[in-house]
DNA sequence: CTATGCTGTCAAATCGATTCGATCGAAGTG
DNA sequence: CACTTCGATCGAATCGATTTGACAGCATAG
């Protein structure tokens, strides 16, 4: 028990060779029942856990380790419960595959995970699973070595599969569902097109510097219906940030008569700016979100908002993985998003 | 570039040996500048993007990759802002190490990892970050395979260094802090004690059969200033539980003159119930939690609560585990705590 | 001219498994 | 009895690096 057993010693314990220990503990039906039971015993006997995992990677190939590439710290990325249910998704997909997930984050400093940190990292492969992806340092990096990779929202790629909803269709059936009711001042509330803190309203050059395809889409959805909304990116998709957003929007005059908020985060900040300017909604605003997140502290409201899918969507790019590893390519997928309709959106203020 | 090049593909390119590829790519000071170039060079035309990490980790031993057990499905996990928190210290630590966290979740089945999982996994080391610890499987497992282990609150395993919080001792103090406001009637609405969904009266039996360390310690700091006070248990660490608990135990008569929540999640729970009642807080009664989370959407109010240092708790597991790769016993850590006041607790409700 | 140091490079052992084709004895068949 | 079949086991190559001690070459010192 001074040295840590390994396969041969167990072998050699139990009389028989290498290959046929490791045939046993595998639990191949080749092997004789006698024997995998003698392999077990002397195993036990010498503390022996089973096979180091990192040689049989070595041999197999395969190191059962698929990387989450989270763009921000965690503590910002989990705040937003949609991140955290994509993640559940996504593991709970992995998990049946008997893979794990191991989170790739950024710290204060930089975002993205360190290129150091990555080429030492034994990855089957990679989801981008909340970030940009163009000119992605890490994507690269991975790309380099080989990694396979999928793509949840990102832009489009050659050779890397996506997984996506329809932002903005969703986001468009949502800003119809308000020109019905007599909305023609709408307003959005966008989240970051990239991480550098920017905020304000979003020009053309800034639209095209964007690398979130989510935020831009919905951005898009929403002109494909009002043509010249105002649009105000936020620094960070947060109650805060659509809270400073929201007075900013409300307080300007002519004031919008509804908000579209990118994310129900988003629309859950510009919900508290209109209480603080005293503004009723929806008799003085409407406002709406976007994801269908579960946020029990909302209630008693129920925000109108165009639910997605969240957790299917990382169960999709856990698929996505899968095939992957199983050598196939696998089909990009959208997934279907549909309006749920709350008590935060109602017929416009008539423009007095 | 038909087959994925090797160091010995680059190193004969280069026209050096393998050992020497290897040094260079290590940034060996050995190694000539001008071998460097060669090498890299070389490495580059073969789009040879580094050394083979599986294939280093089985000679150096090391595979860079840290598990972290959470019981629970992500989904619930980290819906509590702590558990992030705490998330977020320990990847910020392990990335100066070079070291990524494997997330390592149980899912809607079962409570904690598959052991066919934990076995295949290449784990340098694993901490124990939102679970129990006693009678765990996924902790015998790892104990098994000589995986080092850090337990943060867990209970107190002989060899497994320990990162805990003043649970006791703080919320003692914030109990002394209510007697000093004139409270007699003081109720506990707890976290779990263990992951089996009961919810309820505690009573000695339950609180010995108690897994989560730091229920018990919150639990036994109350009672040593109110030793007969109601303690409701609940069935998970969230908002809905919490305002069920607080339903029940504001709807007794004699009502409490205050309820000391566990959490702060579940005291934002006790806040509703106590709306729901059409309690004022703290007018009729006061509230307060434990943790010091932010919860941005629980402004204006602001609630009394223990504050934790969940960041650096983190941090101080990823030390320990730092300790632990490096060969060294690291000391158990308990982590200091504050009392907050907020505006949820008040004078005790002169009693009629 | 030989001894000594120092550099840069290399050969070879090693990490701990997996896996395929070979082997071998026993049982079944004509 | 000779021959095939079959099931169980084994040998040996292989995965792709790291790492140590040895060695060649060359400059400097004695």
């Amino acid at each position: 028990m001074s040295d840590r057993a390994t396969l041969s010693t167990v072998a050699a314990r139990a009389g028989v060779s290498q290959s046929t220990a490791s045939l046993a503990f595998a639990g191949s039906p080749r092997v004789a029942p006698a024997t995998v039971e003698r392999v077990l015993r002397a195993a036990d006997e010498l503390g022996y856990a089973g096979p180091n995992p990192v040689a049989a990677s070595l041999r197999t190939g395969r190191s059962g380790v698929v990387g989450a590439v989270v763009g921000e710290r965690l503590l910002y990325a989990f705040r937003d419960p949609v991140a955290v249910q994509l993640l559940d998704g996504l593991t709970e997909e992995l998990g049946t595959l008997g893979v794990g997930l191991l989170l790739l984050a950024g710290d204060s400093m930089r975002s993205g995970p360190t290129p150091a940190q990555l080429g030492r990292l034994p990855l089957d492969a990679a989801v981008f699973a909340t970030c940009g992806l163009e000119d992605d340092a890490a994507f690269r990096l991975l790309q380099a070595r080989q990694v396979p990779l999928v793509a949840v929202e990102g832009p489009v790629v050659p050779g890397v599969p996506l997984v996506g909803i329809e932002d903005r269709d969703g986001t468009a059936g949502l800003a119809r569902h308000l020109a019905e009711l007599g909305h023609r001042h709408v307003a959005m509330v966008a989240m970051p097109l990239r991480l550098d803190g920017r905020r304000g309203p979003v020009d053309d050059a800034r639209l095209a510097a964007g690398v979130y395809r989510g935020t831009r889409e919905r951005l898009l959805g929403l002109r494909s219906v009002f043509p010249d909304a105002t649009v105000v990116e936020t620094a960070a998709n947060s109650i805060e940030e659509g809270e400073q957003a929201g007075l900013d929007l409300l307080d300007r005059s002519p004031r919008p008569t509804a908000v579209v908020a990118q994310s129900d985060l988003l629309a859950a900040g510009v919900l508290r700016a209109a209480g603080t300017l005293g503004l009723a909604v929806p008799g003085d605003v409407s406002v709406a979100g976007f994801d269908g997140a579960d946020l029990p502290w909302l209630v008693p409201v129920r925000l109108t908002t165009v639910v997605q899918p969240t957790t299917e969507k990382g169960q999709a790019a856990g698929r996505a993985v899968a095939a992957l590893l199983s050598g196939q390519v696998p089909d990009d997928v959208v997934l279907p998003v549909r309006l749920r309709l709350g008590t935060t959106t109602g017929p416009a203020q008539s423009t007095t």
